[in-house]
DNA sequence: CCTCGATAGTTATACGTATAAGCGCTTGAT
DNA sequence: ATCAAGCGCTTATACGTATAACTATCGAGG
């Protein structure tokens, strides 16, 4: 230890022999600098030997950009399978040399939401579509973020997104309820703020199938489940949205003494390990994903260094349901 | 839209008519300057009007803070319960002025990764504490870093700790199958690097009770599970590390036709609400944490304030182990 | 009238980086 | 011999904020 702060690039300046200005090109790989090989190599030994790391936020308000990729959603509300991709999105950009910030925050939207968000200065954010709109997105493009991304179950006309098509989800599940000789027909729709909007998707595709299926609301605690469980006008058939309502819900049949699947066939969804380790083993839809995490991390980047424009109205990627059959249902 | 770039505080200064220093002073309450009530009004206003954001990365610059709560751990492969603990205090420090950023990131150790989480001058820092050195410890302080808080299982020497009595749990756990009569016990132990340690801890728990207790090595998958399940030797008396381990061995063990509990009984633990919804119920040892993530976020706060100071040794909290009996035992 | 102290601000500066602009030196062409 | 052009660097500056240091005004007290 011989210095008691950690070493600015001036610092690494003095120990090559050269101007700050010089180590700044070398280490950023700036294509119009002119610095010798030979004076390259000075200035990464020394940066080398000093550990020099670049202040993140010197270099963000230099630039107006700050690596940050937000993603402004709460994980944990959203299931499993969202919690995973965006571990794996995290781990997929670091190397790009972004980072990936995680500002579980869902009161806000429009422009207030953006300004918050702006004070991050992120360089990319990956949002719900629905929380954007044009005057955000021009503030979050004015104060510095490259890329917009949106999340929805739909194209947004804003902005490209990641569609997860919800419709065919439900629509999935509900032509192997049918198959499967069931009639009376429902779908869970998830009582969490935000979350319903998918829910309230899966359902459509379910009622494209059975027009008349039921819409049954339903809180993630085990009471709101026994209170469905326990009705005596139960489907026979029920949709559950994901894997983990599908089990909360399972659980509270078995305790009322409903027999699935005899009594009450139970179709998930996300297909997470979960579903094949609980008994009965759970059917669920599957997500072929075209959005894989290094697929999404290049994007990103193709978006951020402008090697490819970001066409409001495109989408990433569409989520192909697939149905994986266990004995649920 | 008026203009077409955030507003800074010298907008606000001058839409206020006064300068941009006292703009700092009334927005940050700063209590060493003389304003008069109504200038803080009108400053107050102005920033409100223009929709003023401070930006962060020129805050941390100045202040050497960012505000950030860096968590280096990767939280998808340290169970549910660390997962849902950390949004909790990601939603507990926003009001107080601090971003949690999740950091997935375990090949580091010692002076190379405090470099790397320097760069991002955290204002506090929570990590394993095994990854920590006396050298990356005042590397950390060196470049601003306030609090650097250590996840251990034991007190740390170096920095205050949150505790978990990890042999504590074990040795819960074997108690109750001991008193239930299983002679042949054995405890899992997670494959994965980082949560290995823990295991490791649970296990001489288990063994503080069962000195003969088998150690299995086991990793997250379906087939590692198979390979437990089908031994010919098996104990009668697992203690599986926690609630995803015990429920991935549950399942393959009842698909090689083991009874649970008759056969075997499995204890998991993080009582996740995963584990009453399963069949069989899982009993699970259960935390009272004195850890609320409000707790640590004003622990956090303080330290960060200096109104309370970092005795090394120190524990933020201890996990008080209590099991609950469900019938996979 | 002058000083003093308080009040209510302002001016100036530094944080660490990226980059535009400049500057001396060499080289080749005329 | 002279000039232009290129090379290899340096100098200077700006990003937006927080804060130390300073200044102007005013009322009171001598």
């Amino acid at each position: 230890m011989t210095s008691n702060r950690p070493p600015t690039s001036v610092d690494v300046a003095r120990a090559a022999g050269v101007s700050q200005a010089t180590v700044s090109y070398v280490l950023n790989d700036n294509p119009n600098a002119r610095v010798s090989e030979e004076t390259r190599q000075r200035v990464r030994d020394a940066a080398a030997r000093l550990g020099y790391v670049p202040d993140a936020s010197a270099r963000t308000l230099r630039t107006g950009r700050s690596g940050i990729v937000l993603v402004p959603l709460s994980p944990a509300r959203t299931g499993g399978l969202v919690r995973d991709l965006l571990d794996d999105l995290g781990e997929e950009l670091r190397p790009r040399g972004y980072t990936l910030v995680q500002y579980g925050e869902r009161h806000l939207k429009g422009v207030p939401a953006a300004k918050v968000w702006a004070g991050l200065r992120p360089t990319a954010i990956i949002v719900e579509a629905d929380r954007l709109t044009r005057a955000s997105v021009d503030l979050l493009r004015a104060s510095g973020t490259r890329t917009v991304i949106g999340f929805s179950d739909a194209p947004s006309p804003l902005v490209p997104a990641v569609v997860m098509d919800h419709e065919s989800v439900g629509a999935c599940a509900a032509r192997h309820l049918a198959e499967r000789g069931r009639r009376r027909l429902a779908a869970i729709v998830p009582r969490e703020e935000g979350v319903d909007l998918m829910g309230v998707g899966r359902l459509r595709g379910v009622r494209q199938v059975a027009p008349d299926a039921e819409r049954i609301d339903l809180a993630f605690t085990e009471e709101a489940a026994r209170a469905v469980a326990t009705r005596h006008d139960l489907p026979d058939g029920i949709f559950a949205y994901n894997d983990e309502y599908a089990l909360l819900l399972m659980s509270a049949l078995q305790d009322a003494g409903v027999r699935v699947p005899e009594d009450v066939a139970i179709v998930g969804a996300d297909d997470l390990l979960l579903a094949s380790l609980v008994r009965p083993r759970l059917t669920s839809v599957h997500f072929d994903t075209t959005a894989t995490p290094a697929g999404m991390a290049a994007y990103i980047d193709e978006l951020v260094r402008g090697d490819r424009t970001a066409e409001p109205g495109s989408v990433i990627s569409i989520y192909g349901p697939r149905l994986i059959v266990r004995s649920s249902s």
